[in-house]
DNA sequence: TTTTGAGTTCAAATATATTTGAACAAAGAG
DNA sequence: CTCTTTGTTCAAATATATTTGAACTCAAAA
């Protein structure tokens, strides 16, 4: 009984509404739920938290929690603490939203920004090998406009992190 | 033989890869697939579309050409053209990143935020019940920072779309 | 009014994504 | 070295989301 007591017991009322509110926001982010279960138990603790215990806090199975912890990681919102207490690794969330957001846009939208501009190029290439008439025009003018988007989102990226960070 | 022409072709490789550009596009919002596809098509047709033609085009059902254009219209994506050829309906895209956007954000974003902010006020409130001790101050110092990082949301939101009309 | 064709709806089928759990690897303890 | 504990991997099971297609509504045409 000494020290069951944190990593076993049941998650009250107030901590499962907490990680439920972290499962909602994930999930406008195209990310599983576990991801937030997980992410929303450790904001929610005061403690560094370890794989089991939340695998038993959570009734997720240790497969899933190993899966979801190295998302977070990759992502940068979650890191080792430094307890070490025997060869356990506790983890802790960064709560900085500036970090968290700057993760989510390295890790998950700027992929996808590269691979379309890749994609781009490939398509102005094609409409430059086509008869030039009045539907190429029409071709340039859209690919000169999706041009467009991208830059546009290529230096909006930036500028939302920077403001974040104030 | 007379305009069966537009309609009914299969896709040229220049517009199959132009939609598939924009079914990535549409992944990352966590939007299906066939909105991309939609839309893609609109998106790179010189002249307005009807649902009979998406489904002929792209291949798939009435009822996925449906529901798609009803989500693209209620993101504000597309629009009713003025063709009115009979009681055939034909859709234009609207190709404004900002009206785009904006959209995507009424639409999809600033619901999850408001429900949101209602669960944290009754979290607040939670935290609000219980004996003030240290516990309890961890968690009001958690909320907060939620807080501040709700209210960061709904500040970035507007000048994000304002930057975006430039 | 009846017929015809465009478009919608929704339950079932399918496709995609997530979670599980058992086998495995790695590393400290004995 | 062997045992034990911690954590990872990945194929199968499950859960979730999307697509289909047949039945339906609605409105215009005949």
């Amino acid at each position: 009984m000494a020290d069951g007591d944190r990593s076993e017991k049941a998650l009250s009322d107030f901590e499962s509404q907490v990680i439920e509110f972290f499962c909602d926001g994930v999930k406008i982010l195209g990310l599983p739920k576990s991801i937030g279960e997980i992410y929303g138990l450790l904001f929610i603790s005061p403690d560094p938290i370890s794989l089991d215990d939340l695998v038993c806090r959570l009734g997720i199975s240790k497969g899933s929690a190993s899966q979801g912890l190295r998302s977070l990681r990759e992502l940068g919102a979650v890191r080792e603490a430094e307890v070490t207490s025997g060869r356990r690794v506790y983890y802790e969330p960064d709560v900085e939203l500036k970090r968290l957001v700057g993760g989510f846009i390295k890790e998950k939208v700027r992929p996808h920004l590269s691979s379309g501009e890749e994609k781009l190029d490939s398509l102005k290439k094609m409409v430059g090998d086509m008869p030039g008439d009045v539907r190429s025009d029409f071709y340039a003018g859209r690919l000169e406009r999706l041009n467009r988007w991208t830059s546009r989102a290529k230096v909006v990226l930036p500028l939302l992190q920077k403001f974040l960070g104030s």
